[in-house]
DNA sequence: TCGCGCCGGCGCG
DNA sequence: TCGCGCCGGCGCG
């Protein structure tokens, strides 16, 4: 992709303002290859911020510098593709060898879009019994118990996760529009619309008990605030897990069971112990059922520090 | 209060620098009074930072103006403590009604800490029955399950509520050395001392059927990631309190109907129909039980925008 | 236009 | 020193 080109405006106080044209510059770095593996997400980034300022000490009329707010969305998004990409092709030597060995199972990496309409949520990937059942779970207003606790409805509610690994038979992958086997070897512009148009091309041909493999939430750095965005993605996860499971028949076995390794979260910054006791946190959906066992919101916590460090993680995930 | 002196230390690229004296701050400018009720909390908070930086103009060595980023933490606690202030009026206002009235009733604001050891969790507010509860529902490695799933605990976890409103008769106040009918008329550091001296006052004291009215939880502005914090703070309580209702003879009739009602949130900037939306999010803990009935994580959003804005939803909280 | 989900840089104990 | 919990300023669709 050719060198971003800032469109300079005029702030509020007559400032020469630009945008970070965030997705414009991962391509425009890493058109030819990859990040390299033995490279931290920290230098990663920092490199992308950098070439980002050069950009801007370059473009006329000049913009003011941008600031260190102005990268957080980038650093997350930049992260996001460049730890995509290493995952998808993890999954793409899995599926090889599969091949090899004559196992029909192919898995894929799904990176989930905003979560701003119904279509985007998480759960449209469901086929039609799975997702109507969680939507009649939801109650309105119309409904007695809603209305007398002075509610407007009643149902979950979270922001989607990162991305989610699926697995296909070669023949459904196929039929998908899918190609098992393709590597991603630079984040050019057409590999980043790759990664992105998976999830539609999904919509509807899901279920938890067949195509589920797991979700990955990732973030650059934790706070202590923040942790709990990982705790809640995972909490809503894992609830919606167990209300399909009681509801229909789905012969998982063991609800619990089934339940496990279904949420992981990568710090790309490391994490402290205070953070890892965090993710020691039960969800609360099996703590009032005398029924169900010992379930988690987060399955681990990894600390990943460069590229590198995925194939190791993932191997746990996907024994 | 004096006006605050700052520190100038010289930061690792050798420029002048000073923090934000963000208590001294609040003290120095609401020494005597506190902010106007009809004011609203942008303006309160824009105030404050106005005065921040008078200080920081008027420091030798100039020590370079304080970011945005800097005044985040402030912004926070300049809030909270506003807010709290009027709350804890408010309350003090019922006290004295309910003296009049022969109801030995006494409320009582109580600003939590910083959960930072098992010390400083909400839990140690209760009596010791209720916490061993609580403690005696995690488990540890020791734990077959718990080992088998290859975790490390199983247990709740959560950052403090900001704040709690408990409910004690008369005579225990003054045992407790609390004066239930003592307003807040200005922000001097005696004060802010005294919000602050309340929890350890209370450590021990509490039970969740006689004394725990509420928990309120602020911030200054909300986004789409961090409005789950509310969300994973109330159904942290709401599990918590299931917990002691399941497992101790607590006579409090419907559990479903005991929780309501013990988990605010207030956005003092406002919010949109998408973050209302949002509080309108089941707690997983009711979900997956059949015997219990609806339970919501958050009980209300409540846009606050002025001080005087906190008497209308405190009626409807304490209604 | 605005909603999503991003995250660094704090002040304080 | 470091852990807590704070929150504004984004880029993008």
């Amino acid at each position: 992709m050719a060198k971003p080109v800032l469109k300079v405006k005029k702030d509020k106080n007559g400032k020469n303002c630009a945008t970070v044209p965030c997705i414009e510059m991962l391509s425009y770095v890493y058109e030819k290859n990859l990040p390299l593996p033995d490279k931290s997400f920290n230098e990663i980034i920092k490199d992308l911020q950098e070439e980002t300022k050069k950009v801007f000490a370059k473009t006329k009329p000049r913009p003011k510098a941008p600031t260190s707010n102005s990268f957080n969305n980038c650093n997350g998004r930049w992260a996001e593709y460049v730890f995509g990409a290493y995952v998808w092709n993890y999954l793409a030597d899995k599926n090889a060898t599969n091949k090899q060995n004559n196992d029909p199972i192919r898995f894929v990496y799904v990176k989930l879009p905003t979560n701003d309409s119904k279509m985007d949520a998480w759960i449209s990937l469901l086929k039609k019994e799975q997702y109507d059942t969680l939507i009649e779970f939801e109650r309105d207003d119309t409904d007695k118990q809603v209305k007398a606790a002075g509610h407007k409805a009643f149902r979950l509610c979270s922001s989607n996760p990162d991305s989610v690994i699926l697995k296909f038979e070669e023949n459904d992958y196929i039929q998908y529009g899918l190609d098992s086997m393709k590597t991603i070897d630079n984040l050019s512009g057409a590999n980043i619309k790759m990664m992105d148009s998976v999830f539609s091309k999904l919509a509807g041909k899901v279920t938890i008990e067949e195509n589920l493999k797991c979700f990955l939430s990732i973030k650059n750095s934790i706070r202590p605030d923040r942790r709990y965005q990982f705790v809640h993605e995972g909490d809503d996860v894992k609830a919606i897990i167990m209300l399909l499971c009681t509801r229909l028949q789905l012969n998982v076995g063991n609800i619990s069971d089934f339940c496990q390794k279904r949420f992981y979260a990568f710090s790309l910054n490391g994490f402290n112990g205070a953070d890892e006791n965090c993710m020691e946190t039960a969800t609360t959906a099996c703590i009032s059922s005398p029924v169900m066992g010992l379930i988690w919101c987060v399955d681990k916590l990894f600390s990943c520090l460069t590229p590198e460090e995925i194939k190791n993680d993932m191997d746990v995930i996907m024994i």
